[in-house]
DNA sequence: TTTTGCATGTTCATCGATTGACACAAAAAA
DNA sequence: TTTTTTGTGTCAATCGATGAACATGCAAAA
């Protein structure tokens, strides 16, 4: 392995020089420094991370804790958190508390050993509580507020909103919300609340159905939303609380015969890929998961700073119509 | 920060031995045992990975390298990769060449400067060249072989051939083969093979459309999809080459009037969550993505000790009957 | 000429854990 | 009794990089 030894021994310089030249540290004149470039290139040096951290007491490492990662939300939430850390040079340790058992203990250990330097807990099944008094920074992304960690939510409320609006403004009389929720009080629950202010502020019909989901567990409910199709049958609107429930909807419209968007309409919420695999392709509210990681990560980042931070950031949806309306 | 020195200190007695229980190295007292444990207790102590992976010269960081990981075969497998690696006590780095430039080199640095211990390389574009020769062992999950470093698959062959016998039993007589090609020379392109030549050997209408994807894209291509049940209308079975794409076929024969599966009867391949989520269920092959993981790991973790890998491991595929055969 | 200031380099203790070398005591063998 | 063995524990160099403290050389100011 080529150490700083060898870089400064090739260079014929002092290793504090060469790591002068690494972190753009004192004055270093000219010659000092391409003497150094060069070295580290011909001898294909690699600065050790391990050695880095060490000495400096922390490391880019951010852990991220996901209930399931082969889940088309999650997937994404994790790719956009991937992308954005790697932009700013850090790494994620990625820890799937995944089956049944929870794992607090475990991961906050391994988070401990590895020295992260920030928590994202994403919305799951993991208790909160044993996060709370750690000396490490924890973020929440849409995740029941409870404890002190700052969280950032998108707004679930604006979202119903756009929802009912939009189908109203399409013709709708007959609203009906399809909610899956996986835990109680959650921040995505708003969605349901604005669902039915908006539909009495438009003064139309708007009911409320829910599907309880075990622990982000794929759904398997084809029964359950027919019968709330039975149970409705003047809905001509639909809005459902995820894309992954709202693709299932549409398949059941469809196989009872009804045309969409023709007969009855479809909203969805999170905007993830499957909405454009399904015919038609699905209306729904983007959650903005790539600013959402963002703010994520530059809170983590403050807080280390010590600096202070949003103890709620909430970040804008939008309506992407596609052909489900 | 608790160091092992505070806990030596706790304990009255001296690092070196403090470290000797940690590692189970040399002989240790019952006494002296139970003292320190009790002082790590007492303390919160949490040992420094940073510290550790410096003095020992390595790390049980993985570096995982995949095109995508917001999809739902990149989503699975590294979901498997993150579950394996945690029951062996290892910790994965994910990379994500996501856009369109290729990072090999940017990626290699960064596996170097953490120590990683080795490298999977998931099928997709980045080129594999550059991780040649590298001190690092490397191996390459459904990915074209070139280059040396070991290869796992599943059973492309065995797989064209399931699926062919299937729908041949289940009445078809004219075969048609959707492949979705990202790459050329991927092992998956040997499924378009078997499916030749088992509809030869069985003696059916046997054949092959394909549709070039752009690396990875997520596909767009109903109107090719279409075109192709136009040019073959007798086609009364379809094996697509994997689920995503099958989830377009079914949903486009449907949309055709075809009746599935009474008119025209369909397989997949890879066995993503997706195929659950249609109505009727896709029919597919299943790849063994969990013992793909754990064998790309162990393989690793042999390569590592310098014991002798194979170059190319081949894992059985099996046929899951659902709703559209 | 001497002094001062600045640019440029070097030295070395330090981060936390590991591990080979060694010290010491008690028990067993000579 | 002396020597050897065995069990138990301590010491200190080491891993690679950092950065404060210090040293040197040179030019400008006094």
């Amino acid at each position: 392995m080529v150490t700083i030894k060898d870089v400064a021994k090739e260079a014929g310089l002092a290793v504090g020089t060469v790591s002068r030249v690494m972190n753009n540290r004192g004055y270093i004149s000219d010659s000092a420094r391409k003497k150094v470039e060069e070295a580290m290139r011909k001898l294909n040096y690699h600065p050790n991370e391990m050695a880095r951290s060490l000495q400096k007491k922390y490391t880019n490492t951010i852990g991220v804790i996901v209930p399931i990662i082969d889940h088309p939300y999650f997937a994404k939430l994790v790719s956009c958190l991937v992308q954005e850390a790697y932009r700013q040079d850090k790494k994620i340790q990625l820890l799937s508390s995944g089956g049944l058992e929870t794992k607090e203990a475990e991961f906050i250990e391994l988070c401990h050993r590895n020295l992260v330097s920030g928590i994202i807990l994403c919305n799951g099944s993991i208790d909160v509580a044993s996060f709370d008094n750690l000396q490490i920074p924890v973020v929440t992304i849409e995740r029941k507020k409870e404890g002190d960690s700052p969280s950032i939510e998108c707004d679930n409320w604006q979202g119903g909103v756009l929802a009912v609006e939009h189908l109203v403004e399409r013709g709708c009389k007959n609203l009906l919300h399809v909610s899956g929720h996986t835990e109680k009080n959650m921040p995505a629950d708003v969605r349901g609340n604005a669902f039915l202010e908006t539909c009495a502020r438009k003064k139309v019909q708007g009911k409320v159905v829910s599907k309880q989901l075990k622990r982000y567990e794929l759904p398997d409910s084809d029964q359950f939303i027919s019968s709330m199709l039975d149970q409705f049958p003047d809905t001509d609107g639909i809005f459902v609380s995820n894309d992954i429930i709202a693709v299932m909807v549409l398949e059941i419209c469809k196989r009872r015969g009804l045309r969409v968007p023709e007969d009855i309409k479809i909203v969805g919420f999170d905007d993830l890929n499957i909405t454009r695999w399904t015919y038609p392709q699905i209306t729904t509210i983007r959650q903005p998961m790539e600013e959402m990681a963002r703010a994520a990560l530059d809170l983590l980042e403050k807080s280390q700073k010590k600096k202070p931070v949003a103890s709620r950031t909430v970040l804008p949806v939008s309506l992407v119509v596609r052909g489900t309306s």
